[in-house]
DNA sequence: TTGTAGGCGTTATCAT
DNA sequence: ATGATAACGCCTACAA
């Protein structure tokens, strides 16, 4: 058996209770006693039992983590690992652990969000890839679990978010292209599901207003946020609308798919059509042509994530939302014209 | 304050142990007092405390996870994150949560790996990136923890593995490079405390002499895994021995540095020196020239880990060592001479 | 400075 | 079929 603080009070001639106070670092106990409790405890290799700690003090160091809809296809973008990374080496510096919630299976999804975290005994929870129409997305906002999401920037008691400056992201993207001398811009976005579309619109729209240029509803296609959808959308725009020069997509993989895509009708990028990418993925440096793309801090956004979460859970003040910059990095896929 | 069974017996006028074993689905309570416990609970939206459980049935339904040296330079190749989705979905489907154990931080890092399983509460454990000289490794297998290993076979009680066939890839690899009539082929290997380095290494040699080729040590080179490694020690073996018409790397992010390497001496890819990787990770479809590569199937490693892992916890017969087919995937990196 | 006693939420044992 | 009671390992009044 593993041994238990009894275990070390029979050995130090002590009550549990005056154990407990020592390796708790309490003041009010005994030099000597705590040294012998100490080591004692440290010959037996102790170690405390969380599950029952946490049942007196409603604490577990833990963050749950919910990703929604991370499957195989996850793979080539790996955002998720990236926020993944920051966030666990931040928990891990601030001494929580963190637990993976698994939202795919069907068994799961029949619980509710709330029973989920409860069950776990998670102090808080980090939520990214939640789709703006999921159920879950309400239960959280009413539950009183703190938590923090990526990506949607809701306004509630115990939710904070934090994100890349999509707006902006996409007025730097949209902006390259009209200053490298492109006047038809057309647009792959995600899906209307998505609150980063809705913002990667809304710059890549002011960046047209402030060049005077006009802004086409037909310029525009979903892409699903997948290779696939980035592929058939540039088919589509550039077939439809032969005057297009330049498209700014909404994440890499459609960047990816759409240069397959257009390669496929007969035209190259840059010469025919530049691009820019969103996200900066790993593959984005390797392609060919390399992409030109908004940069998203993903590591940043995990590891600030878990900040905030553990401020909120210890009771300090935050500021609910936070924006991280985007930037553009400039590689081979925009040709400037003249 | 979140219900517990007494608030159910409570409303339903019974005792805490009839509630118990009508939420456990005991065959020896009433039909109607069921119905009615089920329903309050439900109504209640009572969810167990698996804490308070876990500290008498001794048991979490929770699997550890041990990442050693996950941090920002994984992200690229992405091995670590395909392992995780397939163990993520596999114990979800077996209805198990996973946690992850920060090793990274120092902190952490002193602590036994015993103490650190014990203290969560996990049923076992999965553990990956470990090196041979890791103190941990030690501690593991004498520990009585149920646990299974990527890619180190050891052979002790609860302890389980699962890796790719890394010989039969090092020698499909080689032996591609044979056929394609190269006789002077380098090896870039990973660090000598790397079990699949062992293995790969192995798998080189078999083929050489299988098909009458002498080995050289002095073709043989350490890329330490890593893009840099790779660029250096491509450089090295190319300036060094130039009469090397090939390379096999083992990892596809060293033939990715490789290529650069080469490129940078005035030598391409594949036209005067081809060029193998291992693993098949996302970059490898997309870079130029593509690579070609060993598949290994990242995702089903994770799958079938948790599943063994899960097997063992269960009390059901598992095979200890799983060995996983590794599968050439040809692409551009390789000249077929004459 | 130390010990006693009670309780956290659950399940197991033994009665009834 | 149901209920009292003890136990899991820990913490925290309160008392001494």
């Amino acid at each position: 058996m593993t041994p238990t603080i009894k275990d070390i009070a029979k050995a130090a001639e002590v009550s549990v209770t005056t154990v407990s106070r020592a390796l708790n670092g309490y003041t009010d106990v005994n030099e000597e006693t705590k040294k012998k409790i100490l080591r004692i405890a440290d010959e037996l290799k102790y170690s405390p039992n969380i599950a029952a700690r946490s049942l007196i003090v409603k604490k577990t160091k833990t963050l749950g983590l919910l990703l929604s809809g991370i499957t195989r296809s996850s793979i080539k973008d790996n955002i998720a690992f990236e926020i993944l990374c920051g966030m666990n080496d931040r928990s891990g510096e601030l001494d929580y652990d963190l637990v993976l919630f698994n939202t795919t299976s069907q068994k799961q999804r029949m619980k509710s969000y709330k029973s989920l975290c409860l069950e776990r005994g998670v102090d808080g929870v980090i939520i990214m890839g939640i789709r703006l129409d999921d159920p879950y997305l309400q239960e959280i906002v009413q539950s009183s679990i703190p938590c923090v999401l990526i990506d949607i920037p809701l306004a509630e008691k115990n939710v904070g978010s934090v994100s890349t400056d999509n707006v902006s992201g996409a007025y730097q993207a949209t902006e390259h292209l009209i200053r490298g001398g492109h006047k038809h811009i057309g647009f792959i976005n995600g899906h209307a599901q998505a609150y980063v579309s809705i913002k990667r619109l809304e710059g890549y729209r002011l960046a047209l207003l402030d060049h005077d240029i006009e802004y086409r509803e037909e310029f525009i296609a979903d892409g699903s946020f997948s290779e696939n959808g980035g592929y058939e959308s540039a088919i589509m725009l550039a077939t439809k609308h032969p005057e297009i020069t330049a498209l700014f997509c909404a994440s890499d993989l459609m960047a990816i798919g759409a240069i397959q895509g257009l390669k496929n009708i007969g035209k190259t990028v840059p010469e025919n059509v530049s691009i820019v990418g969103f996200d900066n993925i790993a593959i984005s440096g390797y392609c060919s042509p390399t992409l030109t793309t908004i940069h998203q801090n993903k590591y940043d956004m995990g590891y600030r994530a878990a900040q905030m979460l553990v401020d909120m859970l210890e009771g300090r003040q935050v500021h609910p939302h936070l924006t991280l910059p985007a930037e553009l990095v400039e590689r081979q896929s925009v040709r400037i014209l003249s």
